[in-house]
DNA sequence: AATCCGGGGCA
DNA sequence: TGCCCAGGATT
């Protein structure tokens, strides 16, 4: 049994002397720490900071956000990715307006009940902002305990992980759990690094069984990754008194709700203007003739990558309407600004 | 249990 | 290039 109170100790005094001066920390607002917490799943701090920032002077309280359009929201989370987190902060903030008098619920229980707030969410909000006793563990935190507790099966098997929130929850301290738990989540970004951790310097080196034995390096195990897949896609820039025709993803799945120009995948035998034809049909019920290529641009997703060749095209029979995207509007080079787009189609627009 | 969901920084 | 990030939802 490791000795909770000694790893407790070392921590927070490293953490009261080295924590980065960070704005979620200058405030004990549950509405701006609910905002960073999301804003910061699977993104790390250095990406998430600026947005924060905007966002929050965008949207400065939860009455706000609630009254916000959607389409504001995600534009103040464009090219910040996995766009559900937006629109689920627009949800929760018009559920919470509504139903709990624009106050968040303070129990991790209750919070964890908002879209968008699962275990981790719910504990670091509850810990920081209400001082109740819940762990969080997120990426630093599984790889801190998994070098502390020397654990060799992979941290992404649930079993795996059900036991690193056993650890830490036995190890949040009754008080002051929300510094704590920061304590925990910043040793693992700023020494406890997936490569080259710097345990020469870590305040609970002398309670880490990995550093113990030598394999902190080999720690944590993960589990093997796919190869990512390549697709070829084609987009159609179609313009009409001066506008592009552009539509509205559907709020499922990839790039929810967010704007594009019309297009899609190259099927195997197919040439870009063929492709570009049934797509254009399949999605707009229109017939195109294929111009010049205007741009051909590259962009990695996590789970695969894809090459967007864009042509102008002419519409030769037909009228445009919305089928694969909920809405479809014509709009000028100079209303681009306003409308939230994937960094894929920012790669290209400002070649039209 | 497995899969999906973005984008960026860094070795 | 591959890895991984203050994870959550869906199937």
């Amino acid at each position: 049994m490791k000795d909770l109170a000694a790893i407790r100790r070392a921590l927070l005094a490293w953490y009261r002397q080295e924590a980065r001066d960070l704005p979620w920390r200058r405030t004990a607002d549950p509405y701006r720490i609910w905002i960073s917490e999301v804003m910061l799943q699977q993104t790390r701090v250095g990406q998430g900071l600026p947005y924060y920032e905007r966002f929050l002077d965008a949207f400065p309280d939860l009455a706000t956000l609630a009254a916000a359009s959607e389409d504001q929201v995600l534009k103040a989370w464009e090219g910040l990715g996995y766009y559900t987190r937006a629109r689920n902060l627009h949800k929760t903030a018009q559920t919470v307006a509504e139903q709990h008098g624009g106050k968040l619920p303070e129990r991790a229980e209750l919070l964890q009940l908002l879209p968008g707030v699962g275990r981790y969410t719910a504990g670091a909000i509850a810990s920081i902002c209400f001082g109740e006793r819940v762990p969080v563990l997120d990426g630093n935190v599984k790889r801190v305990l998994a070098r502390v507790h020397r654990i060799e099966d992979s941290i992404d098997d649930p079993a795996t992980e059900k036991e690193l929130w056993i650890l830490a929850a036995e190890l949040v301290p009754p008080r002051g759990p929300g510094e704590f738990n920061q304590s925990m989540m910043e040793l693992g970004a700023r020494l406890c690094t997936p490569k080259k951790p710097r345990c020469e310097e870590c305040p609970v080196s002398a309670h880490c069984s990995a550093f113990a034995a030598g394999v902190q390096e080999l720690l944590p195990a993960r589990n093997p990754k796919k190869a990512t897949p390549h697709k070829e896609i084609v987009v159609a820039a179609i313009q009409r008194d001066g506008a592009y025709l552009v539509g509205r993803r559907p709020s499922e799945g990839l790039l929810g709700g967010l704007w594009e120009l019309p297009g899609g995948k190259v099927e195997p035998g197919e040439t870009h203007q063929q492709a570009l034809a049934r797509e254009c049909r399949e999605e707009l019920g229109v017939t195109v003739k294929v111009g010049g290529m205007v741009a051909s641009v590259k962009h990695a997703y996590t789970h695969f990558k894809v090459t967007l060749n864009v042509y102008r095209c002419a519409v030769i029979a037909g009228e445009p309407q919305a089928r694969t995207h909920t809405e479809l509007r014509w709009i000028a080079r100079e209303e681009f600004g306003q409308y939230a787009f994937p960094k894929a189609n920012h790669k290209f627009l400002g070649l039209l």
